[in-house]
DNA sequence: AGCACGCCGACT
DNA sequence: GTCGGCGTGCTC
């Protein structure tokens, strides 16, 4: 019986018809094919291959294949799949994310450049003749003699010397070909091979485990997740277990956060494996789409067995993977914020599953839907709890910023006392401080100055928002109103305000008390320039600055041996934004940075300035003490039902019109508490805090969930007997870490 | 009756 | 997306 395919049209619209396999077509799943539609050709991918379905026409057949391999590997499809429907996102926008553009249309090709290639060495004679009649020739000939016979024609002069070289070909002295050549985004710089360094006993023990994973019953490895204090060594036992991965003759796939703030991962790994150096890729967002191709291929063809990159490096089509590590995992970073909203380090699990790879998750600061697996038992927890270098952990002082309030009355108090006396103390001994800042939300919650008071949901236990527009307090999980204060509900004051300074301020007020000081600002603002980020960092490397002012920028893997104060500004900002996450992401950050202090020579000082000083993600952070902060936190979320115990998902609609935007999501909510199934609880329908953003009005609302099916197979069944009017956009964010 | 235009649904 | 069917409405 003849096979037919599904085939996946390509397109906006989500158009999947069968057609017929001609006989001699070794198609298999994954293809990519041109295919007639209607009385035009078009092109699609082959999903699936099967008997041809009970139809009352006759199916057409495929015209042809567009390329001789697979493009989508077998997993890769089956990932695609599974994150077309878990994430509600049309298969064919999945397909997009799968393949870089420039691999899915066949617009780009291999960038060739000429050769020349010596054939014959003209006889002596023959030779001082042409010296004479046309020193030009002569020169090429001397030239490619002493180049082991061949060389690039750009190299003898490119197009000045082409009359020369095509005389040369036609008296068949040197013959010109074309060759590959490998668009490297790396080209400039060069990689010294760097020898394994010797592991501690901890990091030993961790990399046996990497290497002798615990299997579940079908052989497949249990996810791992190594949590090691900041300067523990990590990346170490990664590059060990990497290593492993290839004298096993497999491959090995390594995502990190971002790129461009994370150099200095790259080069290790390009440097540890740089008499391999072909076999190591590269994947993100900075390559052109040429240099994006060549990797893709590289991957592809199986010379780079190596992948480092960033989230959408999770469907580098690697074949054999052996291992997946995902550094830094409980970073934001990883989830897409554009549709397929998928996670990254979730995706790597399911892929290292697949697979039957091991996963390495790997923080200091683990997500808690990480560490609960651990609990819970469907991942293996593993340890590093001292650093490297044997450095003990820097020292971490909180200050009560509501006594400085009073002190400095009325004024913003931005620079503590404590601080500011710490801060000149280091600019004495020639030491260097970074100065961390909280990025202001667009959300703002009410605090009260003199008692650190904060406005919050009855409900949900999460800050109410400030909406300017009607003046009123909003809680953004379940849509709770309430008018704003006049006074502080729990110490009576009238100075309850919105909090917030931004870095620009910060600079201002600094400069002023520290005119001699050299210092930079690290934020989107100043950073937008390209290279600027690593210029500024290279200059604070070199001590051509004395104090860095930054936001989250600054808070990733970064190491700065002269820097011994790490001073917090504003712990409080991140902790009072409407998000139930708010406290492990400040835990996380505090952490984060206190890491980037003393990891030289010189003992580290931490200073964190805040309003709510008994806040448990700050009071942890500074002990040091994950498990204390994971065990309140975790408790906090299962009382409130919230991840890891349940599924969050947002669902938004978006419009010029801000009715339209409105209706639209209220008929949605209609529409999804009919039959709503019991695991689910859907939140009321509200402006997003983000009201206008690029011009468009924004409505959204919270669905919860305890089984991840339920909520997507009920939003799915929804939003495709819901179609949007035509200029409202419907979002839907499964498992969302923040707003729209 | 003849033709231009625009909307809508089908496309395997 | 893109094509063609068909209804509407205007002109000859």
């Amino acid at each position: 019986m003849q096979q037919s395919a599904r085939v996946l049209i390509d397109g906006p619209s989500e158009l999947v018809f069968d057609y017929m396999i001609p006989t001699d077509m070794p198609i298999v799943t994954g293809c990519r094919v041109r295919i007639p539609l209607r009385n035009r050709d078009s092109t699609g991918t082959v999903l699936d291959i099967g008997p041809p379905p009970q139809t009352n026409f006759t199916l057409r057949p495929i015209s042809s294949l567009i390329d001789p391999e697979p493009l989508i590997t077998p997993t890769l499809m089956k990932l695609g799949k599974w994150i077309a429907n878990y994430y509600v996102a049309p298969l064919e926008q999945v397909m997009r994310a799968l393949l870089p553009e420039s691999v899915r249309q066949d617009t780009h090709s291999e960038k060739t450049r000429k050769v020349v290639e010596l054939t014959a060495m003209p006889a002596t004679d023959d030779l001082e003749k042409i010296a004479k009649r046309a020193p030009k020739q002569h020169i090429i000939l001397k030239l490619l003699e002493a180049n082991a016979g061949a060389m690039p024609l750009k190299d003898l002069g490119g197009g000045s010397v082409s009359a020369a070289v095509k005389s040369l070909e036609k008296k068949g002295h040197v013959k010109l070909t074309e060759e590959a050549v490998r668009r490297d985004p790396d080209e400039d710089q060069e990689f010294l091979e760097s020898k394994p360094l010797q592991l501690n006993s901890e990091q030993a023990e961790a990399l046996k485990q990497i290497l002798e994973p615990a299997t579940n019953e079908n052989g497949i490895p249990k996810p791992i997740l190594l949590h090691g204090v900041t300067g523990s060594g990590k990346t170490e036992v990664y590059l060990q277990a990497v290593q492993h991965a290839l004298d096993q003759g497999k491959s090995a796939l390594v995502l990190i956060p971002e790129i461009s703030l994370t150099p200095q991962t790259v080069q290790r790994f390009k440097s540890r494996f740089a008499a391999l150096q072909d076999q190591v890729a590269v994947l993100h967002s900075h390559l052109s789409q040429g240099e994006r191709f060549d990797e893709w291929h590289r991957i592809r063809n199986g010379q780079a067995r190596i992948v480092i990159g960033a989230r959408s490096a999770i469907f580098a089509p690697l074949t054999n993977l052996g291992i997946i590590i995902v550094d830094e995992e409980h970073e934001n970073t990883y989830k897409q914020e554009t549709s397929p909203r998928y996670h990254g380090r979730d995706i790597a699990v399911l892929r290292a599953h697949f697979e039957k790879a091991v996963v390495v998750l790997g923080s200091a600061t683990p997500s808690l839907e990480s560490f609960q697996n651990t609990q819970s038992g469907k991942y293996q927890l593993i340890r590093l709890t001292q650093r490297a270098d044997s450095q003990a952990m820097p020292i971490m002082r909180v200050l009560d910023m509501r006594i400085e309030a009073q002190k400095q009355k009325g004024r913003i108090a931005i620079l503590s006392d404590r601080l500011r006396v710490s801060m000149e103390k280091k600019l004495e001994n020639g030491e260097q401080i970074i100065l961390f800042l909280n990025r202001r939300g667009f959300a703002r919650s009410l605090q009260c100055p003199p008692c650190g008071h904060v406005c919050e949901c009855q409900h949900c236990a999460i800050p109410l928002t400030y909406h300017r527009t009607d003046d009123r307090l909003v809680c953004h999980m379940c849509g709770y109103q309430s008018l704003p204060p006049k006074k502080c509900p729990s110490c009576g004051d009238e100075a309850i305000r919105l909090q917030g300074f931004g870095t620009q301020k910060v600079e201002e007020v600094i400069q002023k008390v520290f005119p001699q000081a050299r210092m930079a600002r690290i934020d989107a603002d100043t950073m937008r320039r390209k290279n600027a980020l690593r210029d500024t960092l290279n200059k604070f490397k070199a001590h051509k600055i004395d104090i860095i002012i930054g936001t989250q920028m600054i808070a990733k893997g970064l190491h700065f041996p002269n820097v011994t104060l790490v001073g917090i500004l504003n712990a409080d900002l991140g902790l009072h934004v409407p998000d139930f996450r708010a406290g492990e992401r400040t835990f996380q950050l505090l952490t984060q940075v206190a890491g980037r202090a003393g990891r030289g020579e010189l003992e580290g000082e931490v200073i964190v300035q805040t309003f709510t000083p008994h806040s448990p993600s700050i009071q942890f952070a500074r002990h040091h003490d994950f498990d204390g902060y994971a065990e309140q936190e975790l408790q906090f979320r299962n009382q409130f039902g919230y991840p890891p115990f349940a599924h969050c998902a947002l669902l938004g609609t978006r419009s010029t019109h801000e009715r339209r935007a409105e209706f639209t999501l209220e008929n949605l909510h209609k529409r999804l508490s009919k039959d709503l199934p019991p695991q689910i609880e859907l939140g009321e329908p509200m402006p997003s805090p983000l009201t206008r953003a690029h011009g468009q009005f924004r409505y959204q609302l919270m669905l919860k969930s305890t089984s991840a099916r339920a909520l997507h197979q009920h939003v799915q069944r929804v939003l495709s007997t819901t179609p949007p009017p035509d200029d409202v956009t419907i979002i839907f964010d499964m498992d969302a870490l923040g707003f729209f």
